[in-house]
DNA sequence: TCCTCATAACTTTTT
DNA sequence: GTTATGAGGA
């Protein structure tokens, strides 16, 4: 027992314990920075090297790849060659491999495609005509997403059709039932499939669930308050038999409710494991005191939250900087060149610094500054990878290959490049197979076939596209072959070369558009890379294995960790990360928190999560920026900034920013984004009291003055140049407006019937 | 059948 | 500022 007790070194009390309670449930809560990854990965190499457990009995769920390629690393570390024969995946890839195994049980066959959102709005958009939709009212999106939260809660079609709650939901029961169907039909799933199906598989085949019972015999679970009722249901299939049941999350970091996650599931595991040993981690060694203090000051606000005692031993550091820019332009430019003075004069690598924003969309402006100022830059996500359309295009040729039933993937193929069959010609031969009830490519086959032989042809179609549906068979009967023969890198190759989409994807097309033909070739080059991981597969198996990854696995890129690039990430993607140095960006109101979420209070602490996610990333110094204009869906408009700054005391602030408070409580209290200075509506503003930090009075609105300005205005002065209207106050009947000017020329307070002051319009 | 051009409609967050 | 759709012409 002696051996391998090296293990609980280094580990506080609550962690050992952590570590050591293997037996029975456990429900481990975990704040930001106290070390859930050691603890998870720690207890695994516990049970191997002190327990004896076999790796091959244990089980480790994560929520994504990321997550999941770090705990295999770490426990390669911990356990050497051992931790080969761990389980350890996304809920999805696990999902995807025992549909793989076992699906036939519900219908999957092994060689399944997994349809992505994209296939999935086209088949919901066929559902639609077959259910007699109209996507003009019932939007295919909304259906979509209807359908995909029906999955999320095991709701198969016949199951929601009876839980309908109102008009839209009969009318998307409707469309679940062909939806259904035309996934069967292509020998698809969706991703909510992979869930669903998975637990339909496990409830329905006693064969199928014993085994995977008797198989594992410890069970983890990560990120914990981010799994749907579907993923809850499956743990607790896998577990039934011993109950070695672990959990691990942070309520305070439940981010994707939005994608059906429920945080009810931490309730309901106490519940349904009344016996579960329930664990706090609440020493964080990743950030500094004060940056610390910031995020508990913020989640504070938070109404619904189990209430936790963060501490840690390390040092306050600094205060939170904050800054507020002109325009997202000024703002990433501040960024940029802040982190070229900290690695100039802070000996910081550039690696150690991350950026992160509420929306994809703002990544493009940190990316010109970088461009421009030559700082190297790596973003993770954005438009992702397998989702350009050239990518896209090459994959559903494999796809097809592999499973030729997949319509989706043939309608898309077929096109690409264009060779004489177009939307007419598809349409005819897929009402015949409708008819007939036959695969559209078995029609194909058949039509082919018929024409070499030369009897006359059940559809009426031209000879050239006779001609051409011949010549496309031929070409995919005799990939298909390949594709059972050769390794999955020489089958790209002869796809690439047989459809002629070398040409196809290098061609230039406008005429400035200079490389954009080598960027797409290049991203094929890039795929062709990843499939060599799996070329040593055999035949039809390592294309299996690269379909599989291409679907669930997002970004591509190589995450390599080099320390000479910044990081620029969505809040989302940022979770479970850490770096030294972190930059919030847009800490405006209906960015962060995102106006699609201000509805409901629910969404408003949601949003309030991020932002404490993005917070409790940093670890040394914390920078929170705002912009007073910011480009929005192609205008620019002012800003107001975000409720969320006004959350963290203004003592671990720096600069302390009281006219920032003011323009928020002033303007919030009045509930209007559009205030108009010259008519106020009669209400009242905080106003800061001369040279005392935090005392407050009431004051009444200023007089109607003649100049109507809005905050966030720009405006021009005869001397000072261009600036943005970001404050003001009532001055002795006057106004006294505050300006940020432009070119260095600073913060100006001007009273508003005096100032040389034009307004710009855009 | 395929391509070009115009316009509309929109963008959270991800497996 | 983008990307998805549609009309019209080659």
């Amino acid at each position: 027992m002696t051996l391998g007790m090296e293990i609980l070194e280094g580990l506080n009390p609550a962690q050992q314990q952590a570590v050591e309670t293997v037996d029975g449930p456990l429900l481990i809560i975990a704040g930001p920075g106290s070390g859930k990854t050691r603890v998870i990965t720690h207890r695994i190499a516990y049970l191997v090297r002190v327990r004896d457990v076999l790796p091959y009995r244990i089980a480790a769920v994560t929520f994504t790849n990321k997550a999941a390629r770090e705990m295999k690393d770490r426990l390669q570390r911990l356990v050497g060659t051992l931790s080969d024969a761990l389980t350890v995946g996304t809920f999805h890839s696990f999902c995807a491999q025992l549909l793989r195994r076992d699906g036939a049980h519900v219908g999957i066959s092994p060689n399944y495609t997994i349809f992505d959102a994209d296939d999935q709005l086209t088949l919901i958009k066929q559902a639609m005509e077959l259910a007699e939709i109209d996507p003009k009212h019932f939007p295919p999106q909304a259906v979509r997403s209807t359908i995909s939260k029906a999955k999320s809660v095991l709701l198969d079609s016949h199951a929601f059709a009876r839980n309908q709650q109102n008009y839209f939901e009969e009318r998307c029961a409707r469309v679940y039932h062909h939806y259904e169907e035309l996934l069967a039909r292509n020998n698809a799933a969706d991703f909510d499939d992979l869930l669903m199906r998975s637990v339909q598989l496990l409830q329905e085949n006693q064969e199928v669930r014993e085994k995977y019972q008797e198989r594992y015999h410890y069970l983890m679970v990560d990120e914990f308050q981010d799994t749907n009722v579907a993923q809850y249901r499956l743990a607790r299939l896998l577990a039934e038999e011993r109950h070695n049941i672990c959990v691990v999350g942070d309520p305070d970091q439940s981010i994707y409710s939005w994608r059906s996650a429920d945080i009810r599931n931490i309730l309901s595991f106490q519940h349904d494991y009344s016996d579960a040993t329930t664990i706090s981690l609440e020493q964080n060694y990743r950030s500094t005191g004060k940056i610390l203090a910031a995020a508990k000051q913020l989640i504070s606000a938070n109404g619904i939250r189990l209430n936790k005692d963060l501490f840690t031993d390390n040092d306050q550091g600094k205060p939170v900087t904050i800054h507020e820019a002109y325009d997202e332009g000024e703002e990433a430019s501040y960024v940029i060149d802040e982190i070229a003075r900290l690695v100039r004069e802070e000996k910081l690598q550039r690696g150690d610094c991350a950026v992160m924003y509420r929306v994809n969309a703002q990544s493009r402006a940190l990316e010109e500054a970088c461009l421009h100022r030559g700082m190297k830059y790596r973003l993770v996500g954005g438009v992702r990878f397998y989702q350009r359309r050239e990518v896209k295009d090459l994959m559903c040729y494999l796809r097809l290959l592999h499973n030729p039933l997949d319509e989706v993937s043939l309608a898309r193929v077929i096109g690409v490049p264009p060779r004489g069959i177009g939307a007419k010609t598809l349409r005819d031969m897929a009402d015949w197979a409708q008819r007939e009830n036959i695969p559209l490519y078995t029609t194909m086959q058949r039509l082919a076939t018929l024409h070499a032989s030369g009897e006359t042809l059940p559809v009426s179609l031209t000879s050239r596209a006779v001609n051409a549906i011949t010549d496309f068979v031929e070409m995919i009967d005799r990939l298909v072959d390949f594709a059972s023969k050769l390794p999955v890198v020489d089958l790209i190759d002869r796809v690439l070369e047989d459809a002629k989409l070398e040409q196809y994807f290098k061609r230039d097309e406008g005429d400035l558009e200079g490389g954009r033909g080598e960027e797409r070739w290049e991203n094929i080059r890039e795929l062709r890379t990843t499939a060599q991981e799996f070329n040593a597969e055999e035949p039809p198996n390592g294309l299996a294995t690269l379909l599989e990854r291409l679907s669930l696995v997002a970004d591509v890129d190589g995450y390599e960790e080099s320390g000479e690039s910044i990081t620029l990430i969505t809040l989302h993607q940022a979770k479970g990360l850490e770096f030294p140095v972190v930059f919030i960006v847009g800490l405006e109101e209906g960015l962060l928190p995102h106006s699609r979420s201000m509805e409901s209070e629910e969404e408003l602490e949601e949003e309030r999560r991020l932002c404490y996610v993005g917070i409790t990333r940093a670890q040394k110094l914390l920078y929170m920026l705002r912009a007073f204009r910011r480009g929005f869906m192609g205008r620019n408009g002012p800003t107001l900034a975000s409720r969320f700054l006004r959350d963290i005391p203004q003592e671990l602030m720096s600069p302390a920013h009281p006219r920032d408070k003011e323009i928020a409580q002033g303007v919030l209290s009045g509930g209007g984004t559009q205030d108009t200075l010259a008519t106020p509506a009669p209400r009242t503003i905080s106003r800061r009291i001369k040279d005392s930090a935090d005392a407050w009075e009431t004051v009444s609105s200023p007089a109607p003055a003649r100049l109507a300005l809005n905050l966030g205005d720009l405006v021009r002065h005869t001397v000072f140049g261009e600036g943005v209207v970001t404050g003001w106050e009532p001055d002795a009947g006057d106004v006294q407006v505050t300006v940020e000017f432009r070119d260095g020329v600073g913060v100006k307070r001007l009273l508003l019937s005096f100032a040389p002051l034009e307004k710009i319009e855009e």
